[in-house]
DNA sequence: CTGAATGCAAACCTTTTGCATGCGC
DNA sequence: GCGCATGCAAAAGGTTTGCATTCAG
């Protein structure tokens, strides 16, 4: 489906997001590009985090102030996170349980189309100090 | 804490929130208020919507578009919702299971101060004809 | 009377888009 | 060379804020 022109733009966002830990806004990952050096427009970072997104390459949440927040997906399959409030420091949860409880729930009260939102947020050991 | 004035515009937004059925932003709050003949300005409406939600006298979350919805709450004690995207019903859910598993898998990574969401998103039975 | 609440418009923030230019293929 | 990707600036949404005015207590 997505055929995406390998651009020294794309490469510098995909490159970010393999150094970077854990989940960061689009301008954060556009000021760290402009940091390194690397020449890049906001809309462009945009766009490929959305393509990359879209593509299943990138995990996206928003966080509580409505911020969307991305993160290279290192499994394919679905999954929840524990997301560092300070660091951005991410754990990657495996819910089976979780899952099942949603769906349940939701199949009991006649709901299709279920989507659900798990996320977890707190502060993690190191920034604890 | 919250000192508060009785004013018909607050009370107004109290009442609609009262007669809504489930989570709603605070711009079809404010549509539907001037709809029943209410005048009222969109920022007074945030702003009635956001102390109401800090003296935790009403329930906000976020969808997947990144408003604020907002809903009265039934109980004081905490839970989660079911919500339909078409219509804004809610299901409100007691999920002991998913506290628990949300709260033993942070402290398994040593997150501190920890908080979630839970929500699940769906297509109610009226909604799916 | 006094100061908090309101209303309006303008500001803000994040994200998206239109359009001319540039570059991967 | 063609057409998608980029860059910029401007627009779009939702939400917040400055300031003069109104009104609850």
């Amino acid at each position: 489906m997505a055929e995406q022109r390998n651009t020294r733009q794309r490469r510098a966002v995909k490159g970010v997001l393999d150094q970077l830990e854990g989940f960061h806004s689009a301008q954060e990952i556009h000021e760290f590009l402009r940091d390194s050096g690397e020449q890049i427009g906001l809309s462009t970072v945009y766009r490929n985090l959305v393509s990359l997104a879209d593509a299943n390459e990138v995990d996206a949440l928003r966080n509580d102030e409505g911020e969307t927040l991305y993160r290279r997906c290192s499994s394919g399959h679905h999954h929840h996170h524990l997301v560092c409030r300070t660091c951005g420091k991410t754990v990657e949860v495996d819910g089976p349980a979780a899952e099942q409880w949603a769906e349940s729930i939701a199949s009991a009260h006649g709901f299709k189309n279920v989507s659900h939102t798990f996320e977890i947020f707190g502060t993690c050991e190191q920034c604890q100090r």
